[in-house]
DNA sequence: TGGCGCCGAGGAATCGGTTCACCCAACGGC
DNA sequence: GCCGTTGGGTGAACCGATTCCTCGGCGCCA
């Protein structure tokens, strides 16, 4: 039905293999026969088929995204990053989400349905211990990991422990000693960088010699609700914490909407900092560690493409700078003067 | 490299044909010669070459999701929805970013990069006047549009006219005749839910015979911040409203930000009621008017599968029911009693 | 018993590019 | 004037499935 290279290569008087080379911008073709065979295929108007290009050169065009979420801020925001790179390198983008969160039904494995159909893997922050993240990194094909790093694969993250020792600090310099921590789940599997926060967070206070109170440990899950819970129950201590450390910022979120209903004033009566840079964090007056989570997605998209046409190069990985931005949900402890000089940095 | 099908017709001694049509459920096969080929098959690891498979069969498996915004909650939630379906179906996505809200450079027309490329398409609301939206659509095949109608097409929406109402009469109901609104723009190319937002708007007030106020009207360009400008911009008014219809959430969000910023409590001294169901609409108390997000994305994609079954069948168009949900962003205006019978339904 | 229909299966022609091996003519150097 | 090189180009063998057509054999019905 469709007009094929050997249409155009018919009315252009060359033959099929010229057609393709001149198309494609291959060397050995002159100037004015690349230019006549492009005009004949636009005015025939042809398409080539990609299904038999990549039959026979064994490319497919396509990289496959990974990721255990879509819906969810830090995911869709990666993946816009994404996104832009693999479009303007006309690489087609196939989005996966991995996963038991979904339906009922069980959902096939990930890694299968990959196999001879992508040149390229990239995958958003995938928890290290998912079974399912074994089968990809055994595909063995190019692939480059973001807030998730694994021996031998590039990776493009923040330095999580050094954004929580930043949160930290900022809280201690602002003169707080009791300081809970609201991270995610003992028992759940942990993405990474709850790992790395959780020890930021343990540095930052031995450096400053504060003891860490585990009566000060709540679980958020790394949702709005759970940070909620989080802290109405760091509250409900004899002793309660002046500050709080949440693992991320949507926690955080949950936080502060439980201050509000103990009519507790953020900044003031308990001071809340998070990590993440959350769009909304912002518009709640969220002190945080932000990330540049597209330039995130972009990096690590520039960087596949680059190991791709490399080939086996090195495994290079990336660490991106993140970068305090006090806002009014922390302040000094009561009868602390701060010294905000340290902070600026 | 590769294992190929005739490796497999070797190995259980028959031929690529019967390997085809075993492997793939199809009759005609001995249920003991099918169950021999897929013991072998699977030992020897054998995976289908999709490329080899879409060029001799034409159907490509894959299907293309085309939106404006990936990392905005909308639109990342349908995707979501979206996602779902076709992993179920074993379908590829395809991810592409149409609009010029990218990079500097131009990005290339979506459509020419789809022919011959997917078997469907997944359009989330184009703005209506997007000149690609032309070009997609004269693709000519099968496809299902998500908060977006054009003639012939099979589309999923809400009914945004009855939307806007139901929020537009639960302030009348609260007894507000000052009704502001914050649109999105009166410039820029709107998305079809706007024009209905505001239709629906316009209806509930004339049948409350309440004059609309051209005054009382803002723009907030469907973000956060225009809706704080609009907010203030309404507030500075001789006589400012008691009541506003935000026709997203989001620019309600900005609108309850600058009542903070005046001191002004919502539900109190000024109702703000938006449209969407936004994540975080529940978490900052904003009455609004809740759609399914997920289950648009869902029911799109099912009735896109369902289309490309079928064959060219009904182009059936869906709208799915909203809901208001109050929250305690809107209240009675002062000195009035409500009659909060009048919601419920 | 002859014939019809169906089931299971094989042969081989596609699908539409890519690319390898080769070829020819022109050109430059000695 | 001869030979080697190079730029432009061709032919045809792939790539790895799908599917149409054909065919033998068996059961069943008349």
């Amino acid at each position: 039905m469709g007009i094929t290279i050997r249409d155009v290569a018919e009315a252009s008087g060359v033959s099929t293999a010229t057609v393709s080379r001149a198309l494609r911008g291959l060397p050995n073709v002159d100037e004015r026969t690349r230019a006549r065979v492009q005009r004949i295929a636009g005015e025939l108007d042809y398409v080539i088929s990609p299904s038999a290009s990549r039959l026979a050169s064994g490319r497919t065009g396509s990289i496959a995204v990974v990721t255990p979420y879509i819906a969810r801020w830090f995911f869709s925001t990666v993946l816009s990053g994404v996104e832009g790179v693999l479009h303007t390198a006309d690489m087609d983008l196939l989005l996966t989400c991995i996963g038991d969160h979904s339906n009922s039904r069980q959902r096939s494995p990930v890694a299968a349905r990959l196999r001879r159909r992508v040149d390229g893997m990239l995958i958003i922050a995938v928890p290290p211990a998912d079974p399912q993240l074994q089968d990809l990194i055994a595909l063995d094909m190019p692939t480059s990991m973001i807030g998730l790093t694994a021996a031998g694969v590039p990776s493009v993250t923040i330095d999580d422990v050094a954004a929580a020792r930043l949160a930290t600090q900022h809280l201690i310099n602002l003169g707080h000693t009791r300081i809970g921590t609201i991270s995610g789940s003992p028992s759940q599997t942990p993405f990474t960088a709850e790992f790395d926060r959780e020890a930021g967070f343990a540095q930052a206070m031995s450096e400053a010699n504060i003891q860490v109170d585990p009566m000060l440990e709540a679980y958020g899950h790394f949702s709005i609700e759970g940070g909620e819970a989080a802290m109405t129950a760091l509250l409900s201590q004899v002793q309660p914490p002046t500050a709080v450390f949440a693992l991320s910022d949507e926690m955080a979120f949950g936080a502060l909407r439980a201050l509000r209903a103990h009519d507790l004033r953020p900044g003031k009566d308990v001071s809340v900092v998070g990590v993440d840079g959350h769009d909304m964090a912002e518009y709640l007056g969220l002190t945080t560690v932000i990330q540049p989570v597209v330039e995130l997605g972009r990096i690590a998209a520039e960087s596949l493409l680059a190991q791709m046409r490399e080939g086996a190069a090195q495994p290079e990985s990336t660490q991106v700078a993140t970068q305090l931005v006090v806002r009014e949900s922390t302040g000094p402890v009561a009868g602390h003067r701060s010294v905000p000089s340290k902070d600026a940095r």
